[in-house]
DNA sequence: TCGTAATGACGAACGGTGTTCGTATCGCGT
DNA sequence: ACGCGATACGAACACCGTTCGTCATTACGA
């Protein structure tokens, strides 16, 4: 998450400083019109959007529909497409509460506050792809990194390692939701069904064994998984494999 | 990486029960016919493309482009853009070299096969995206998840945790190498600079203390990682956890 | 109060995307 | 020779993000 980009936008440290200066003074909402168009507004059409559609629904022309505008009008409020897509994000990561840290719950904790993130993405199918396009760069998902960390260093994990593990660590959920959206969206150029574990076990037994022993050989361990049990696994190995280090 | 998915195509078990039979049988080439438009040469176009613009600037128009034709000519080839992006990656997975396995190095072996596909992807920035949406759908992705399964069960790693321990390396190695083809990609409606460590740590602790101390005290830990780094932990991080298990 | 500048709103148009449909050509089998 | 299937591909469709120009409103200074 934080691994190279800072949020800097177009303005170097002036932007940046403009930007910490803004956590206290927060952008008065519109002026008493009716129904302007306001940020807000805008970024709460575009969630609806993704929640009932998914992320490739998601357009300025779509957006500016549920707002009963053009698109153009969009464009004195974002940047562009992509500053939408990161407010969407900022959105997100906000929602997300994070738990006062406690040295002896570690473990727990920081699996919570996954858990918590994977699920807010999970309820805007394919959303996470913006997640990974964008940069930390509000403060909201920088509030994330900081409240992992805190459990972290907290739970005596070194500095070093606990950075770097919430890096991993988002990265996964980034891409597990993002894999889970692609198959179940049933409109996305593919035919695939979501094959229930047995099928998908017997799809890899009809594979020639010659060549593929191993997978022959533990079909229904591959197909094994329900519910979150593998992203269950993967954090928990990770995190242990941390542990392993912070003793 | 085997999720729920066998790449089924739209025609079920006869259509994955032909693909079986294709591997003994592969397509012929044109009939002899001068520079037939083929699906190889639309997949090496495409990868040319990828490698010097990234896979946002991959089209139909382009490669078609390049080819010298129209995009309407593609679609006697493949069914859609989402199919040639799996074929694209495909290609990619039928690069990489699995190791015989060795069950005292079963650790290097795994932490290999990653850091080749790494490098595939990161070659064609931006193509893990595709490899995300992808279905296993192809014998080459497989033959990657069966490679990798013979290092592990032969390392002695149970077979379930083995197969997801898989699944999670694959999602880990595509967020990873899609969020770093994010980071160097100058065209992406995003004016961020990659930061210098120095730089980005200096960002991170202009941030108020009394808001986010764990980041502003530890900035250049949350800013270091160079080269692999990262990566190396994660995967290090990930199968030392299940080492835990698997003794 | 008035004039000007700034801001918000937004239609028209631009250059771009994936895909379908219809037409033409070629190769193969009968 | 004829018919059929496969390949090739232009034209057109519906859609995309964005810019530019115009208009209306608001805020500010003289």
């Amino acid at each position: 998450m934080t691994s190279g980009r800072a949020g800097t936008g177009s303005g170097g440290d002036d932007d940046w400083a403009a930007r910490i200066a803004a956590l206290e003074n927060p952008r008065h909402a519109g002026r008493g019109r009716k129904d302007p168009i306001t940020l807000d507004r805008i970024v709460e059409a575009a969630l609806a959007i993704v929640a009932e559609e998914g992320f490739e629904a998601l357009t300025m022309r779509r957006v500016a529909g549920q707002l009963r505008t053009g698109p153009a009008s969009l464009y004195a409020h974002v940047h562009n497409k992509s500053e939408l897509d990161d407010l969407l994000i900022g959105r997100l990561c906000a929602q997300v509460r994070l738990p006062e840290p406690d040295p002896a719950r570690w473990r727990d904790q920081i699996r919570d506050v996954c858990a918590q993130l994977r699920d807010r993405f999970l309820s805007y199918p394919g959303i996470s792809r913006a997640a990974l396009a964008a940069a930390p760069r509000s403060i909201d998902t920088l509030a994330i990194n900081e409240g992992m960390l805190a459990i972290l260093v907290t739970g005596g994990v070194p500095a070093q390692s606990a950075a770097w593990a919430i890096d991993a660590a988002y990265l996964y959920v980034c891409a597990y939701c993002l894999e889970a959206s692609y198959r179940r969206e049933p409109g996305s150029g593919r035919d695939d069904r979501v094959l229930r574990a047995d099928e998908m076990a017997a799809r890899l037994r009809m594979l020639p064994a010659s060549r593929f022993p191993h997978t022959v050989a533990h079909a229904s361990e591959l197909a094994a998984g329900g519910g979150h049990e593998r992203f269950d696994f993967t954090l928990g190995a990770l995190f242990r494999g941390l542990g392993a280090t912070a003793s």
